[in-house]
DNA sequence: GCCAACGTTGGC
DNA sequence: GCCAACGTTGGC
């Protein structure tokens, strides 16, 4: 089982949004980036879990756990015209952008804020920490989730 | 709202 | 295949 984490804009889609979805659940679409769209084409499997970090809000910071459903298929907002990820070159025969689907699964007692993640020794090392990163989807080790995941109240 | 960092595009 | 220009991300 592997480990990731997501951003999101929680004013464009929010952990709680996620809570309240049909099924608590969503398809993970919109990720127009190369790296991070094969991590959700070959590399997200089903049962891994996800942390879900809200960038661009306040606070900045994780919100909880998620777990992947559904393993990677074409994201159809690529063939949509009318959708602002529409993408001219994608062909539904060979599609250029994919996607997963999460579920919901705990919601942190508290928020871990990119300060305190920045501040835990333990979790220098994390991509999302590292300078200039603008991945959407990144790998994180079993330990910095579980450290995280401690920090945020849960067991 | 600014701007640094970085990915992508396109002319050559 | 280089690299300047441009667009986007995301913390501040």
């Amino acid at each position: 089982m592997k480990y990731w984490i997501v951003k999101s804009e929680p004013n464009v889609f929010s952990f709680d949004d996620l809570k309240k979805s049909k099924n608590q659940s969503t398809f993970w679409d919109g990720v127009r980036n190369y790296q991070a769209r094969n991590f959700l084409r070959d590399e997200m499997k089903k049962g891994d879990q996800v942390l879900f970090y809200h960038s661009n809000a306040d606070p900045l910071a994780v919100m909880g756990v998620c777990e992947v459903i559904k393993e990677g298929y074409p994201d159809h907002t690529q063939f949509d015209p009318d959708n602002h990820h529409y993408d001219i070159k994608a062909d539904p025969k060979n599609p250029i952008w994919f996607m997963v689907d999460i579920k919901f699964k705990k919601e942190f007692r508290t928020p871990v804020t990119l300060e305190e993640i920045k501040s835990n020794p333990k979790l220098k090392k994390m991509r999302l920490v590292a300078r200039g990163n603008r991945l959407s989807v990144m790998p994180i080790t079993k330990d910095e989730f579980e450290e995280i995941k401690k920090m945020g109240g849960l067991k």
